[in-house]
DNA sequence: ATGAAAGCGCTAACAA
DNA sequence: TTGTTAGCGCTTTCAT
């Protein structure tokens, strides 16, 4: 067993022609006489030549690889959004190079550096302020972001949080609540969009929601803020998470905390992990298309590497996902008055 | 804005010195007189400069990126093995290089082989039978596979599934169960192991345990497999499922069709995934460690290829994490005579 | 301490 | 259809 892989160079003499024609060959870019191909066929095969991907990429400059930058590929948001990029990538012959940047912004621009010089083309999840992303068009290879940014016109998609905080306020108004509370994620570049929806429907009800804000992303989290919402002064009779995993959290918390639910108080989150359907209650949240995203973040990067230069900013529709975590209240309107699915909320600043 | 990178030529032109030493300066092997370091520094600064990895890496031989094949990004257990194995790569300066095959035994192959070739070594997790990894040793490349390879000698990981399985079971028989369903993955490389572990405590007891399959490792396949358990003329009072998403899935789908839990049946899966304890009843689990073993398998790649070859097998010990899924029974013994802490089962087929 | 020159394995004109 | 040749951007002897 060699120590070293044969190279093109071993297969051309192996086969009696020149390295160009091995070349073209294992690249199928041309036709062979059958005693040439014949040769190069078994060269190859008996030698177990593979030809040297970074050589190629040397000079082609493509390296058919696709960098993908995400907060915490723990979080199942995450993890759905890798699951639909890497089909994509599958499919279009390109190989997803991972980095998880563990919700550090120390971190992120160092790796994010590091790794677009290895790939041909990045999709970035980042939690840095809007307008320090100036350094990424700097980077000479297409971007495609996660969120909108209103100050930098890069190709990026998102899903419309605003609408989607909207309609889940509204489901829980008509379920019957009064009493809200928003426990919020205030790094987040969505955290904003959510606090405007839930407060644009209240505005309309005469209602308002108390805001608070959790450490982290996490059920951790959720389980840390619990108390302090529910045993203060203000107890709600409906919550609304920055995501589902802090719900999660929250609803252990409140139970352990001798809280009965859901009847004492709704929760209700985002993103429509897997996980929220097996708890208990089943948690009502919004599906916010995680892997619908890394699907469109792939397309967008792969057309722009063809040139194709695709429109800026693609939203997607978020759909309510109503469980047991959010049941009626005494003195619901009618269930006939304003079903949910006919709520016709106004499109939010994030439309054009 | 140039539409190509400077190069080392143009860092070299400009600062008025050779290739070889802005190469040398760039690498930091060597000091350098302070004019010609002063020259380097602002003339790089000033084209934005930054060393191509590609042509480093063909001449150096090293990528210094490392290919990790994983079976389905979904699974917390594997997350959690990407975020170990990421965790330990960036500290030591290693980029991850992600494959999801998608449980799918036809894309396995091909897409590790090409992966292999883009990175100093592999970390895989596969389903492929045993004595059809041969292949991989011919990557020329250091694999570290998951879970223990009888036949080849390569590097792996790995926690002991059958005493992860007999302290469960001990577990369950220590709490007054006696009905036994066991709710395999029949192609996963841990099934076998885990039940031997199950029989193998049962048998002590005089017990036996009724075995089913899942058809895939997912909350789904839990939730089809439970009425014909549940519903069948061997009602069990413990199910032991291959994997925790399994057991969530069969509690929900339980609860649907009638059954109080977990009054009516005890359910315990294996993994300790962060969710499980977010489940109504929260579910009794063993911690395998999934965390643990990327690093682990991370450091061990890292010792191989740093030419430290390592002992060929890593066991991690399993521990029990007894939730309220698995409540104590009518008949159980006295909680003094053999607290599980206690058990001392002998070790199975996997211990030297 | 610095530079000249020879490639790493491959592709892409251009010739034959 | 096949071969010759000139690099891709960088590292690495070996001189100086």
């Amino acid at each position: 067993m060699k120590k070293t892989s044969p190279t093109i160079r071993d297969v051309a003499a192996a086969a009696g022609v020149s390295v160009a024609t091995v070349s073209k060959y294992t690249n199928g870019s041309q036709r062979f006489s059958a005693p040439v191909e014949a040769k190069l066929k078994s060269a190859i095969e008996s030698l177990g030549y593979r030809s040297n991907p970074l050589a190629r990429s040397m000079i082609t400059g493509e390296t058919r690889t696709i960098g993908l930058a995400i907060l915490d590929i723990r979080n199942p948001h995450f993890t759905n959004i890798v699951k639909g990029a890497n089909r994509i990538a599958l499919q279009n012959d390109y190989t997803l190079l991972l980095v998880d940047t563990e919700e550090s912004q120390a971190r992120e621009r160092p790796l994010i550096e590091a790794l677009a010089q290895r790939v041909d083309g990045m999709i970035v999840s980042s939690r840095m302020p809007d307008d320090s992303v100036q350094w990424m068009l700097e980077l000479h290879k297409p971007v495609v972001l996660f969120g909108r940014n209103p100050n930098f016109p890069i190709p990026s998609v998102g899903t419309d949080s605003y609408l989607a905080a909207y309609m889940l306020a509204r489901h829980l108004v008509n379920q019957g609540h009064r009493q809200f509370a928003y426990l919020g994620f205030g790094q987040s570049r969505w955290n904003d969009e959510r606090i405007r929806g839930v407060q644009a429907c209240l505005d309309e009800q005469g209602l308002t929601a108390t805001v608070y804000d959790a450490a982290a992303p996490s059920p951790q989290a959720g389980e840390r803020a619990c108390s302090a919402i529910m045993l203060g002064p203000q107890r709600p009779d409906a919550v609304i998470c920055y995501n589902d995993l802090i719900a999660l959290g929250f609803i252990k918390e409140a139970r352990a905390l001798g809280f009965a639910l859901p009847q004492d108080v709704s929760i209700a989150g985002f993103d429509n992990v897997p996980y929220g359907e097996y708890a208990s209650p089943a948690l009502t949240t919004v599906d916010l298309q995680s892997e619908r995203m890394g699907e469109l973040a792939m397309l967008k990067l792969i057309d722009a590497l063809a040139g194709k230069s695709d429109s800026e900013y693609s939203l997607l529709e978020p759909r309510l996902v109503v469980r047991e975590s959010t049941p009626r209240r005494a003195g619901a309107p009618h269930s006939d008055s304003t079903p949910e699915g006919r709520a016709n909320p106004p499109r939010g600043g994030t439309s054009r």
